[in-house]
DNA sequence: GAACTTTTTCAAGTGGTCTTAATAACTTTT
DNA sequence: AAAAGTTATTAAGACCACTTGAAAAAGTTC
C-alpha cells in the first residue's frame, strides 16, 4: 500500500484484515460470529475477510467451539509456521539469529560470537549467510517470509534511516538497510535495541495488550524503549528512552554526557562493577566487565556485604529514576529486561519500595514494576516482532 | 459516527473530510487540485468532499490564485464565524469563557471573578449563565456549535470522566461532564488544564505542525501537558505529565509529595515566594501568593540579589528537569507556559544553558525551549480548543 | 486565434461494506 | 423422535466512496 494519507477501499480492507487478524492474534477462542461482535462488522464481512486469511493460510479453522443454545462456532487460529519473521541482534560480541512464525513462536535461533568488530560490510555479509542458512534449513519459501528485523545498539535517522552513531560497533554514518535490503531481498526495518526489546515484551512478553509502559534494559548502560498508545515512541529524532542519564546524585560521578550522578554510572553493569574496583587492589586496565560483573554477583549472593550494598544503591537509584518516570509518564508498566533478571531477586523489591515512596500515590498505584522474562534475548526477538507488527497493522 | 475499530464507507469519508479539512486550515493557500496532491485522492474525489464542505459552509472560495499556466484554481478556506467552540477554565478565583470560531479566532472572551469557592453545582449553574450569554450576545444558532471544552485543575478518572480530585477547587470525585451536557444540551469535552494549554500550543501557538512537544506550567504548582505523535498524551490513568515532581535537588526541601527536592519546591510560583519569605522577617499566615510574587519580581527587576538568586535557582532547577525530559522524551520543543512570560527574560537563557550542558547532544540540539505568548489564557483557550480538534480528526 | 496547459466537472465502473433472506447446525421443549 | 427456538454461516442485491478516463472550462503562449 502506497504511503498516502487519505483513505480508500483497498485501504479500508487492509485496514479491517489488520483488525480482524489481531483479535484472532491476542484472543484465543475467536468464530466469525465472535469477530463480527467485536468489531462492528457485519457477518457477511467478516466471513468474507476470514476467507481471504484462510485463503492465505494466515490462519485455519481448529475445529468446533462450546454451543451457547445454537449452531457450533468454528474456532480459529492463526496458522502456526505458515509465515516467517527474521530478526538480527547485532553487538559488538555476537549476531544473533531468531527466526519467529506468524504465531510468534520462536523457530530458529543462532548465536554467532564475532571475535573482533565487524564492519558495516563484514556485517552484511554476515547477515546474508546467516538469512540464507536459516531459510534453507528451514526450508520457507520466498512469499512466506514477512521481512526482517534488524536491532542496532545505536542512533538512527528516523527520516533515512542511516545509523548515525553505534559506538559498541564503532560505527558513524553507515547505511546498513539499503545494500542489506538488496542483498536479502526482502524487506528490512532497523531499529534501535532498547524499541526491539519493548516490542518484545508488548508482543510475546509482560507488555501483552499494554498501551503505554516503558523497557529499561540493564547493559554496560542503560537504555529504554518506550511504548505510547500501543505503539513505539521515537521521540522528534528518534532518541527518546535514554533513560541512563537521568540525573539521581548530585554530588555523584560525572558522566561521560556531561551530567553529573546520571543513574548510568551507579545502575548500570559497568558502573557497579567500576564501583566494585575501585575499593579493589588490582588496578587493570582492561578489565572483562562480564566476568568482573559476575564475580560481584557471586559475592553479593554469598553475603558479601560491600558487593550487597552496590546493588542496593543501584537498586535505590532505579527506583529514583523510575519514580521521575512514574510521574512524568503514567506507564501502565515497567519492566526492566537484559543483564537485570540475573539479580532482579536481589533488588526488584528495594526498586519497587523506592519508587512507590518518591512518585505520587495515584499513578504509582496503578504501575507494576517487573523483570523480564527474557534476558538478552529481548533485542532479536524484538527486532524478528518488527515485520510481523506491520503484518498486524501495528 | 458510533465507536467501532473497523472501518466501513461512512468512517472512510469521514477521515477523508477530516483530512482534506485540516489541510484546508493548516495551509493558506489551498485549491482542489492541491488537495488531490496532497491527500493523494483523486481530483473528482476531492472535488466532491470540497462540495460538501462548501455547502456545509465549513469552507469559502475566497477568490483565484496565480496561474501556472492554465486555468487559475480556486482557493479555498476555513469559513470564519461559520462554527464556533465554546471553552471554559474553571480556577479557584474565577470562571474564564472564551468563544472561538471554526478558525480559531477568539471572538468572545469573558473573565468571571468568583469571590468565593464554588461547589459543582454552583459552577454547573454558573457555567449555564456564562454559556448561554456567550451564545445569545454572539447570535449563535444551535447547529452552529461544535461543542464546549472545559479545563480543570485536578485529575480525572480516563474511563469514567468523573473528577477525581481537584485540590484548589476542593472537589474530589464530581461529575461535572454529565450534568453539564445535560444543562448546556451541546457535547462537552473536560481536560486537565495542563492537557487544555498543550492543545492550545499546538494549534494557534508555538506548536503548530509539532507533533511531540512539552507544556509546561509554572503556577502556585508545576504540571505538563505532553503531545505525542500529534496528540494529547494521557498515560495509563490520565495522570502523565507531573513534571513539577521531578526531584532536582538531593538535599532540598521535602514536598508534599513524598519525594526530596521536587521542582515545585524550588521553580514554582509558590516555591519561589516561599523561599523569599524564608528570609523575611515579616511572618504572614495568610500570604497572598500572587502579590508577593509581583514584589519579588519587582525586587529582582530593580536589580536585589537575593531576588534574582532566587530566580537564577529556580532557572537552573528547570533546566535540570527539562535535560531530564529530553534525555527520555526527545521532544521537538518545549513551551514554558502560564505565569512563566512574566519573567522569561529574567531566566529563559538560563534554562536554555543549562538544559543544553546536562542533555545529551543530539537530542538536545534539535529541541527548542520558548515561552508561551498566551500566559494564563492557554488553559480556556486550549478547552476550547477542543471540539475543533474532533472536527479537524485529531 | 490556434494550440497547449491547468483546473474542474461529468459519466461509467470498481471494490469495498451493509442489509435482507436463506441455509446449516445445534439445543431445548414437547 | 419430532418440533420449535437459537446461533452460525452463506448468498444475493443494494449502497456508497473512490477511481479512471473523457470532456468542459478557463488561462497562457506563440
Amino acid at each position: 500500500m502506497k504511503d498516502r494519507r487519505t483513505g480508500n477501499n483497498q485501504y479500508l480492507k487492509e485496514m479491517n484484515k489488520s483488525i480482524v487478524l489481531d483479535l484472532i492474534r491476542t484472543n484465543k477462542d475467536m468464530s466469525r460470529k465472535f469477530l463480527a461482535d467485536r468489531t462492528g462488522l457485519s457477518a457477511t464481512a467478516t466471513g468474507a475477510i476470514v476467507k481471504t486469511l484462510l485463503n492465505d493460510e494466515y490462519i485455519q479453522e481448529i475445529g468446533e467451539g462450546v454451543s451457547s443454545g445454537g449452531r457450533k462456532p468454528v474456532i480459529l487460529r492463526l496458522k502456526p509456521r505458515s509465515y516467517y519473521s527474521v530478526g538480527f541482534d547485532i553487538d559488538e560480541r555476537y549476531i544473533y539469529t531468531v527466526v519467529l512464525d506468524i504465531t510468534g513462536e520462536v523457530v530458529y535461533r543462532k548465536k554467532l560470537e564475532t571475535p573482533k568488530r565487524l564492519t558495516a560490510d563484514e556485517t552484511i555479509e554476515t547477515l546474508y549467510q546467516a538469512y540464507f542458512q536459516a531459510v534453507n534449513e528451514l526450508v520457507i519459501r520466498d512469499d512466506r517470509i514477512l521481512g526482517v528485523g534488524v536491532s542496532i545498539p545505536g542512533m538512527m535517522d528516523i527520516e533515512t534511516k542511516r545509523i548515525i552513531l553505534a559506538p559498541n560497533l564503532g560505527w558513524s554514518d553507515v547505511d546498513l538497510l539499503n545494500p542489506l535490503e538488496e542483498a536479502l531481498d526482502t524487506t528490512v526495518y532497523l531499529d534501535n535495541e532498547a524499541m526491539c526489546s519493548a516490542s518484545c515484551e508488548n508482543w510475546i512478553g509482560l507488555c501483552r495488550n499494554v498501551e503505554d509502559f516503558i523497557c529499561i534494559n540493564i547493559e554496560s548502560g542503560i537504555g529504554a524503549g518506550m511504548f505510547v498508545r500501543g505503539k513505539i515512541y521515537r521521540g522528534f529524532t528518534g532518541s527518546a528512552g535514554e533513560v541512563g542519564h537521568i540525573s539521581v546524585d548530585d554530588k555523584g560521578l560525572v558522566c561521560k554526557c556531561g551530567n553529573v550522578g546520571c543513574l548510568e554510572t551507579i545502575a548500570s553493569i559497568n558502573g557497579m562493577v567500576a564501583k566494585a574496583m575501585r575499593g579493589s587492589t588490582s588496578i587493570q586496565n582492561e578489565i572483562n566487565v562480564e566476568k568482573a560483573f559476575e564475580e560481584l554477583l557471586q559475592k553479593a549472593r554469598r553475603g558479601d556485604s560491600r558487593s550487597l550494598e552496590i546493588f542496593q544503591e543501584a537498586a535505590e537509584s532505579l527506583g529514583k529514576a523510575i519514580a521521575n518516570l512514574i510521574n512524568t509518564f503514567n506507564p501502565q508498566k515497567i519492566v526492566l529486561g537484559k543483564k537485570f533478571p540475573d539479580y532482579a531477586d536481589l533488588v526488584l523489591e528495594t526498586i519497587r519500595k523506592t519508587a512507590q515512596r518518591l512518585a505520587l500515590s495515584y499513578p504509582s498505584r496503578h504501575v507494576e514494576i517487573v523483570s523480564s522474562p527474557f534476558g538478552e534475548d529481548s533485542s532479536a526477538l524484538g527486532a524478528a516482532i518488527i515485520p510481523l507488527r506491520k503484518l498486524f497493522g501495528k
